[in-house]
Formats: structure tokens, C-alpha cells, sequence
DNA sequence: TTGTCTTTGTTCATTTTCTGAACTTAGCTG
DNA sequence: CAGCTAAGTTCAGAAAATGAACAAAGACAA
């Protein structure tokens, strides 16, 4: 176990990047002297490593970098069948790969994963030992301590101690964690918003989720429901929801909700880029659907802008299509929707992922717990 | 200057109440030993006091608790003209107060305060010596530091470092805040919302304020911007606002917007009670503003419950009136717009205050700021 | 009343962690 | 090449926390 001062090492450095012992030193208001200690002991353990020499006036300094084979993790999705595994280095790159059967069953879960874990590991000989967590992402709420799903839908559970489980049969640490919130840590983690302090990740796809990350930590709100944006009413009395409300963003934004807008005016559009094409050619129902999409998701963000003035707004998507119509609208209305003196300084970026992106999610829960660990006061 | 351990240990106690050391000690991951000499010096140093003994099996445990003369603090309002100089205790009590004509000269500002700082200081001899710093509390947008403004279009003011002026008149230290975030703040450190770690305090007056706890501080947002749902969109093609944009819940919902749709509706009411009365004997006209009002209220705090999953929202409110139609459609609304498995797990609180809101406010930041101190990492 | 039990809080020697100051290292500068 | 600058190390000493033993204060049962 690493002590609360190497702890905090890993974490400012995996917040800033690269750094040297001095520049490290004073951000966490501590002498060079100890500095020197504790980047010692965490290079002979293997976690940190030294990268490139900056030269300058006097000695070049010495960049410390997380030593991306210092620790392994594995993330798991149960979002999809069959449920892939992912062996993830310390840096987020996904170095074996393997897949279980989904189940419903907690138990049969844990035995899969205990069963896949071995085959997995044997792919990479340099995991030997390194193993240091395992993540879960799932559909559905998880609470505090990322070890029960409070409730999931899909899954079909409610207070199912999953993380207890997995952890029995594996003897691996394991944390749990909604889909969106995975997202937006291996975003934090290994992705683009390594530096920013403030932000919010909206994942687009069938359904829409949303994270917040709040001063450098996954937000998870009071009942782990921060981020919920896909049942905001965003049309007040529009259709109706399979929530129970009318007029939520999921009825009109999501991918699902633009398809089936796009079947119920009989088009035959089997994707986001078919519509966009079709708008593109003129095609009048494309592009009322488009825009009533566009507007809703760039109202909502443009609330999230609003109400929690966020450093950056990331939109991951696997099958979007950000170029077109759809796209161009969304910005249009989250920047009309929000304070004029506001308008522009948020960055909205969109930035398509790869099938993996939950699964890596998953491994990156299992990072963030080892690099935050027990979270002090 | 205190310790970090001994800061840690305020923030403890001021978040969770008076506990006993062994309560602390484990609360805070240290031994009882190391607890042991904290408490002593804390109490040494007159900033801590032992109250209540608890009885029960064994050694009777002995509760500790801030010493209310532990430290003062002064709060400025620069809200109001004249503006309000209030004392306040550690507990949030006001000792003192005086005022002093308000002023847009940040210079003649801190030269009255310093002027009036001996007056206010004179009335309460016990304060001697133990002013422990100075909060203000304005309108406008403040810089992470607090030392800044922004902005602040209510003093014309554009990046106006007021902390750093006020400190070098005075010789004490100095923080400012946005008014709606210095409430929430004293909401938190001397109100209802104590022990509550992630919450959101709307201001409900002649504007709309809001301000967000997350994770037990305060959450400023990436421009200092968080909690201005002011200027969400609560109307789509509503009303043209002072903004520039159209439709913002503060063209429909605040105190000043309500006040002058009955203008404009020929009632000659002058208070939101006045209002109500009409509403209640059947006044169409008044009726029909009030249910806007609150359904325009109550979808905007559907929104923050959905996208922030708080523990709690407070309302505040100097002149405002929660039992009548206004309060009741505003709760309807927020319930309806909020996920129907979530809808009444977030309590809806509204709270009257006095008039010293937010000069209390404003002593409350500065008590903060001698709580947490500068933020460790 | 009295001894036992339980739990709080203190004491103190010891260990761990951090600091300050002096020093070494390594490259620029002229 | 000497002189300068800044990075990183070393080491004695200070500061903070620990663990174990112990004192304190009441509950409880005989």
C-alpha cells in the first residue's frame, strides 16, 4: 500500500502531467527535500519513471511521468453482449482483450470474470502481479462507495453488491460505476480533460448520459444521480417519456429518439450521417428532426453551462455525427442560451470514441480508486 | 497561524457539529493520541471549548465545539446603501453593526470600512484582538482567490482587486464573494445546511441568486459563474431580458419580474403577498402571473435537481411568501420535471431571512476562509 | 458498598515524515 | 575556462503522528 503523501504524488501528477521534483514539490507544498524521497521510493516501486530532461538556466530538470506499466488494471462493461474485458495499462492503453457472456446473475458475473481474468492476464506477461483493480461499468445508479448498484434497470437489480462479489471470487480490489461517470474518469484519466479541473462529459448514443467532474473529482451528486441530464424537460409538454414525464431530452436528442423520429417520417435513415445526408439534399422532414434535436441537446448544455459554469463540455459519441446540421444547430442554441457575456467561453468539444470506450471507462474506475484511494477529509 | 491539523479539525467540527475527541480522532484518520494534542492546543488558543458530557457506558465522552469568541469576523454588504458593517461571532452571531455610505471608489470603500472597523470593534469589547478577518459581499462575478472582481455591473467595476485594497488599509485579512455564494455559504457554516455536503441555495429576491456545495465547498465554476440560473432559459421565445436573450427565468420568476407583470396587469399590489391575497379571492389576472412564476421557478430547480443531484435546496428569501399558490405550484412544478423515481427525495426547503443576510454573508466568507484556509491540495 | 467492566482521554517513548541548510550536479554564458 | 543558475540530493534536526500502557470516570452487578 503506498502512503497518503505518494498517493497524492501520483494524483497531482496524473492531473498535470509530467513534472519535475521541484515544480511537483511546490504544488503540493512540500520541500524538495521530501519530494526527493518519495519520487525515490515510487521509482524503485516501479509506479513512476523519469522521461524527458528539460534544458535551461542551471541543471535541467527531470520530467516524472507515471510509469505506464506500473500498475494494470481491468475494466469490464455490462452494457454489452457479449461483455467485453479490457486489460488497460497505467496510461489508459488497452493491451488485451477478451469476452464473457453477459448475465443478469451477480454471482455468475463474479465467476465469469474470475474465470476470464486468467486468460486475460496471460495475453500480457508484464501485468505479472501488477494487477491493481478491477472496474465495472454498468447502466444504472451506483452508490458512494462504488461498490453496490442502488439500481439498475437493464440489469434488472436493485442493491446488488456487486463490487463485494467480484472482489470475493477474484481477490482484486473492484469498484463499480455508471456508464456515463466511467466515461468521463478515463476522459479525465487518460483522455482530454486531463488538465481541466471543471467539466462535463455528455455521452451521446442511444440513450444520453452526463458526468460532472467537480475540482478534479467525479461528481456523483447526493443518490449518485448527478448528470442525469437525459430526463431534464427540455419540451415542456412534448412526447411523452418511458420515465413517466413529457418532453425530456431523451425523447428528442437521443440517437434512439432521432431514428425513430426519422422512421415515424418515413425515412430510411439507419444512422445519424444517412439524416444528415438527406438534410443536406433538402429533404424537409431531415431537417426539422435535426434542428428540434440540435436545439433540445444545445439547450440542455447550454443549462449546464448555465448553472454550473463548467471549464470545458466534452461530447463523446461512437456513432455520432457532429459536422452536420445536427451538430452546427447545438452549438447555435447552447451558445444563444446562455449569458451573453458567457457565450464562447465554454469550449464545447465533441470527439468520437472507439468500442472500447466503456470497457476502457470501466478500467479507468479501477485506476482512479487506486490513484485517489480511501479518500481523506 | 494554525496547523493544517488544526485547520482540518475546525473544518471537522464545523461541518459535523460538536463531537468528542475519539469521535474527531477516528473522523479524521488520526490516533486519539495525536487528537489529544490538537484539542489542547485549539483549546489553549481559546478556539475551541469542551460542552456537553455525553454519559453512557464507560468514560463519559466530553463534546468540543468552536468557541463562539474563538474568532470574529466582519461582514461588509455593498448590496445596499447605506451598507451594512456587521461583528459576527464564530457562531454566526451578530455582535455589532454599523453602516457606512455606500461607495463605488474601491479606495473610499476600504477607507470607510477602515474608518468604521474601530467603531464596530469598540461596541464588543471581547472581539479584541481576535478579528480574524474581513468578508464583502457584492454583485458581480469573483475570481477563485477572492480577491478579486471581475465584474461587477451593479458598481461598474472591471477587475477591481477590492481584497487586496481593503487589506492594506486595515491590515486584516480579506476576501470578497458574489452575494448569492456568501449566502450559501453561511447557509452552510451557520445555518441549515451544516451538515448537508452537497446542496444548492437559491436567493429568491428582487433576483434570482443561486450557489452550489459540492462535496462540503464551495463550488465557483470555471469563471466564477456557477449557480447563475438567473439567465437559464426557462421560456423558450419567452420575454427579452436585460440580458439580451429572451425567456430567462429571471424575466418570469423573481420578486422584481412578478412585481412588474401585476403592473402591467393593472393590480395594484406591491408585495408578493399582496399578490397572493388577490390570487386567493380569485383574482384571474393575479393567478395567472403567480402559476407562471412558480411553474418557471420549479422547472429551473427541477433542472439543478437533475443535473446536480443535491442534498438539499434552500430558498431564501428576504420578502418573499412559500404558502400561497406561488410556493405550491413552484414545488408541483419541480416535483412533475424531475425524474419520477427521484421525485421527493430531494427536499425543497424554503427559509425567511433577516435583513442582515448578506452582511452575515459576508462575515461568513471571511469565516470560511479561516476554516478551510488556503486550500490544500 | 465494592469490585469489575467499559470506554474516554492522557502520557510518553518511539517512529515516521518533513524541513532547512549546505552541498553536489549539470548544463548554460560569455 | 571560470562564473552563474537552477535542480536535485544529503543529512541532521524538528515536527507530527503512533502504539502501548495507563489514568479517569462512570455503569453495572453482586
Amino acid at each position: 500500500m503506498l502512503t497518503s503523501s505518494q498517493q497524492q504524488l501520483l494524483r497531482v501528477i496524473s492531473q498535470s502531467g509530467p513534472s519535475s521534483r521541484t515544480v511537483l514539490a511546490a504544488s503540493m507544498g512540500l520541500s524538495k527535500a521530501a519530494m526527493s524521497g518519495i519520487a525515490r521510493d515510487l521509482i524503485s516501486l516501479g509506479v513512476l519513471r523519469e522521461t524527458e530532461t528539460i534544458y535551461g538556466q542551471g541543471r535541467p530538470s527531470i520530467l516524472l511521468d507515471l510509469h505506464p506499466e506500473g500498475a494494470f488494471f481491468v475494466g469490464v462493461s455490462l452494457l454489452e453482449d457479449p461483455a467485453p474485458l479490457v486489460l488497460s495499462d497505467f496510461n489508459g492503453n488497452i493491451i488485451a482483450r477478451q469476452t464473457m457472456p453477459l448475465s443478469r446473475d451477480p454471482d455468475a458475473i463474479a465467476e465469469m470474470i474470475a474465470d476470464t481474468l486468467p486468460k486475460l492476464l496471460a495475453e500480457q506477461e508484464r501485468a505479472d502481479g501488477k494487477l491493481s483493480g478491477i472496474g465495472v461499468a454498468l447502466s444504472g445508479f451506483v452508490d458512494e462507495k462504488q461498490a453496490n448498484c442502488v439500481k439498475s434497470t437493464l440489469l434488472g437489480w436493485q442493491d446488488v453488491p456487486l463490487a463485494g462479489i467480484i472482489r470475493q471470487k477474484t481477490g482484486i480490489d473492484t469498484f463499480i460505476e455508471n456508464d456515463a461517470k466511467a466515461v468521463a474518469v478515463s476522459e479525465k484519466l487518460f483522455g482530454s480533460a486531463r488538465d481541466v479541473q471543471n467539466f462535463s462529459v455528455v455521452s451521446f448514443g442511444n440513450g444520453i448520459g452526463c458526468a460532472h467532474f467537480v475540482g478534479g473529482k467525479l461528481y456523483r451528486g447526493n443518490h449518485g444521480g448527478a448528470g442525469e441530464i437525459a430526463h431534464c424537460t427540455i419540451e415542456p409538454n412534448g412526447s411523452p417519456c418511458r420515465c413517466g414525464k413529457r418532453g425530456c431530452l431523451d425523447t428528442v436528442a437521443s440517437l434512439k429518439a432521432i431514428k425513430e423520429m426519422a422512421k415515424a417520417e418515413g425515412l430510411a435513415c439507419h444512422s445519424l450521417k444517412d439524416l444528415e445526408t438527406e438534410a443536406s439534399i433538402g429533404n424537409a422532414a431531415a431537417i426539422r428532426i435535426l434542428h428540434r434535436a440540435g436545439s433540445a441537446l444545445g439547450l440542455a448544455i447550454a443549462h449546464l453551462i448555465q448553472f454550473n459554469d463548467p471549464g470545458l463540455i466534452l461530447i463523446t459519441h461512437v456513432e455520432g455525427h457532429f459536422d452536420g446540421l445536427f451538430g452546427t444547430v447545438m452549438r447555435q442554441a447552447a451558445e444563444a442560451n446562455v449569458l451573453p457575456r458567457y457565450a464562447g467561453q465554454t469550449p464545447i468539444r465533441t470527439r468520437r470514441v472507439d468500442g472500447d470506450v466503456w470497457a476502457r471507462g470501466a478500467a479507468s474506475i479501477a485506476a482512479h480508486n487506486f490513484l485517489i484511494g480511501s479518500t481523506p477529509y
